[in-house]
This record gives C-alpha cells, sequence and structure tokens, in this order.
DNA sequence: CACTTATCACTTGTCATACAAGCATGCTCG
DNA sequence: CGAGCATGCTTGTATGACAAGTGATAAGTG
C-alpha cells in the first residue's frame, strides 16, 4: 500500500484509486464504522493527488462503501442494499413501465414469500405482521394505511429470510406506491385487512396451500382495483369541465 | 438552469450539483448518446467551480447514467442493468446472500414468465427461442452455451411483454451466470437444452399449465445443480494433492 | 470541584489556477 | 486529392489556498 499505483500507463488515476481504495475497504477494513485515512494520507499513500482520491472516494460512497462526512474521517459502511435498490429504481424510471407491468412481476414474488413466510417465520416476524395489521385497523388517513399495508408486506418478505426478496419488493413496493393509494381508496382498507387476516393465518398455521391461495387472492384484488382504476381514468366523465 | 444553486444552505454542493445534473440527465437529455455541456460550462452555469462539478459527474458514471472519457464531451448511457448488477455482486460479497437466495427469488420469476410467454409469444419470439436452443445445441465452449441460454431466458421475459421481467430477470440472470457457471458445468448443456425444448414446445401450443410445469422444472435442475456444487466445494477432495 | 468556553490541530469542502493529454476540425503542403 | 500537422476545444491531474466542521485539550468561571 505504500508504492505508488504501479502498472501499466493506459488506465486513468482515478479507475485506479477506486480499484485500490476498494481493495482497502473490502478487505482490509471490512469492520463497519472503521476509520479510513485522511485525504491527504491516502493520497501520499496512493503517490496521487488529493483530487484523485476525492474523486474515488466519491465513487465509493456513491457505491455505498464509505460514508463522508465534513470534519470527519470517512467511515466504512456496513452492507446495505440501499444502492442495489436505487439503482433499479433508476433503471425502471428510465424504461417506460406501466403500473400493471409492476404488479405482474410482484404477484408471483409476494405469493412465493407467502409461502417461503409459512415455512419459516419467527414469532418476531408474525408479532410485526400482527402490529402491522392492528395499525392498518387504527389508520385514519390513507397515508396510514398505505404505511401500514408496506409494513405488513416488509415483515412478509424478511420473513422468508431471504434478503432477495426484500430488495426487490422493495423497488416493486415504491413504485406501487401510488397504485396502493387507490387500492386503498378502491376496495378501502376493510378489504385489505380482510386479505391480511386470513395470509396471517395461514403463515401462523404454517399452511403453505392456504398461504399460497391467500397471497394470490390479495394480488388479484389490487391488480382488480387497478384495472377498474385505469378504466376510469380512461374514460373521464365527458360532461365535467376541466 | 442559468441560476446558481440555491435553497438553503445546510447541504454540500456536490449533493445538489447530483440533483441538478440528475435532472437534467433524466428529464431534459433523455436520449442517449446525447452530449453533456462542458464541466466548464456547467461549472459556470451551476455558479461552482469546476472541481464540484467533475465529482457530481464522478457520482453520476458511478450510477451508470453519463459516461466519461478524456477529451470528449460527457454522453448520456442508455439505461443499463450493468451498475445493478455490479452492486448485487458487492452486496452478495459482504452480506451473506447466497446464490441459493438469488435462485429462490428468480424460480417464480421464471415460471410466472413462461406462463405470460405461453399466452402472449408472438412468433418472432418463437423464433428467437428456437435460434437460441440451436445454438445452444451446436455450442461447443462453455462460454458459447452460457450465451445461447441467456439468449433463451431473455427471449422468454421478452415473450411475456412485460418489460419488468426483462429487466428484473435480467439483473437476477447475469449476476447468477456470472457469479458461477455451474450449471452448465453441471448437468451439462444437454440437459439445460432438453429442458428448453420442453419448455419451448409448451410454449409454441399455448399449453400454460404444461409451460408452468416445464420451467418449473428446469428451475429445480438449476437449484438442485447450485447446492450439489455447494456441497462439493464444502468438501473438497481431500485425497487429491491440487 | 464541576461545568462551560476558548483554542488548537486536525479533518473535509470548495475554489482558482495551471498544465498535461486526448480529440476533432480544418488547414497547409506535398 | 490526400496525409499530416496545427489549433482550439475538451477532460485529467496537480497544487496551493482558504472556509468550515469536528474533537480534544486547556483555560476560565461559577
Amino acid at each position: 500500500m505504500s508504492v505508488p499505483i504501479n502498472g501499466i500507463k493506459t488506465e486513468n488515476l482515478v479507475p485506479r484509486a477506486v480499484e485500490a481504495l476498494r481493495h482497502f475497504v473490502l478487505h482490509e477494513l471490512t469492520e463497519p464504522g472503521a476509520d479510513l485515512p485522511s485525504q491527504g494520507e491516502l493520497s501520499t499513500r496512493l503517490g496521487v493527488s488529493r483530487t484523485v482520491v476525492r474523486e474515488a472516494m466519491r465513487v465509493l460512497e456513491t457505491q455505498g462503501l464509505i460514508a463522508l462526512s465534513q470534519g470527519k474521517l470517512p467511515k466504512v459502511m456496513a452492507a446495505n442494499p440501499r444502492t442495489v435498490i436505487n439503482g433499479l429504481n433508476t433503471l425502471m424510471q428510465r424504461s417506460n413501465i406501466s403500473l400493471l407491468d409492476v404488479l405482474e412481476v410482484r404477484r408471483p414474488l409476494e405469493i412465493e414469500a407467502a409461502v417461503l413466510a409459512a415455512e419459516q417465520a419467527t414469532d418476531d416476524h408474525l408479532a410485526r405482521m400482527r402490529e402491522a395489521n392492528a395499525a392498518l385497523a387504527a389508520a385514519r388517513t390513507i397515508e396510514e394505511q398505505i404505511v401500514a399495508d408496506m409494513c405488513f408486506h416488509k415483515a412478509i418478505a424478511d420473513a422468508t429470510g431471504n434478503p432477495v426478496f426484500g430488495i426487490i419488493l422493495d423497488v416493486l413496493g415504491q413504485f406501487l406506491f401510488e397504485s396502493r393509494r387507490t387500492t386503498l381508496k378502491q376496495s378501502g382498507a376493510k378489504v385489505a385487512l380482510r386479505h391480511h387476516e386470513l395470509l396471517l393465518a395461514a403463515i401462523t398455521e404454517r399452511d403453505l396451500a392456504k398461504a399460497r391461495q391467500a397471497a394470490e387472492d390479495g394480488m388479484r384484488q389490487t391488480e382488480a382495483d387497478l384495472k377498474r382504476e385505469a378504466r376510469q381514468s380512461l374514460k373521464p366523465k365527458p360532461s365535467r369541465p376541466q
């Protein structure tokens, strides 16, 4: 680490500094919260200017590996799906995607998640689901209902024990944020609550088939609401002036 | 855009410049390949130094939104799953996400995609699948087999008519194949080919149930291979010298 | 003594400037 | 007409300077 970054001169300095720092963070300072050396020190250690070190650090920060804040040394960050979620999010924003498309993908995932949750949910997960359902029942505004709804589904995703479900469903869920608004407006929280309770019961009883069925019914309901709303917005009452 | 970045002074300049550039790229220069203004011009337009502009651009580059290269103007990049895949990659290295986790999410998606493809595939899609299968049969190296396999699955994803399947499965699929080329090594291309042909037949006949079954079998095979390999790598033959 | 405050040595954040290196266009010269 | 060069653009890197934030220590205060 004390040698300047050697190698063929073809590549620019920043990518090489990124590689060096990346290796440093990933293989030597793996503990989250650990401090990196200061920019000045890294600058001399790598044999490049502070400008290069700063740009490299920006890259690592964007990748979620380190955290920068003025006056303090750069810190190693814990592994976190945030950047993956954000990346997937912008990727989807840049393609033209309809809510129904998102829902079509979400459906099999929620169903599978429900089955896995029924297999593996711990008491803690079950408690979170019950809590979210209670919050849904008690919610007075649509916003509160949405939050409670998302908590319920997040608990299920976590209960699968597979973080990838959380990542993907989180992305899709963010997209469906508006759609949940419609769902809860169309069918109301009562219907959602009934679906949740059926699903929760199935998971609690470890009844895989019932969990699958309950999740499927819930998704079908959401989809139906969304389609109904799409039709309505396509045919607004023609007599009403803007 | 001609006004300096106003607002409350609490936030540092780079994040605000990132936001400005991000908005610029996403909502005004959406066409891939378009040139951004030079760093100098952006510097004066945003009322910040070139240093800040450069660091902001480094962020956008890391997010895969723009491409930088010396001497040329920064270019808007087409939407590309690359950064997401890389992010998932490092996330997997740092947390305890396993390949099986990724596969567990991929399975229900591939199954659903197969069903939807059986419903909606056009002749064009069917032709692409046949072509990919022919390539898989003719492939001599593992690399060729992987490419052919991915083409087949991409064709199915596209045949759903739902771009979200393409995006998600692209990320998961690329990720799986880059991580390990296990499947084709373990079962060999012949087994994969047989699964593909069953699936292709089902889709061609528009037989939804058969398509679901075929996709499920294929996934199960992949999963089994991966598990077998995981066991093997855990227990390397102790008698064989390296 | 306990507590607040000033100071100091560090850090990162931003700027201006300078120059090297890559690129594209057009111009000159063969 | 075409090859090669000159030029004016761009990005890449280095440097020095200063503002601003942070943490610890020393000084002052009740």
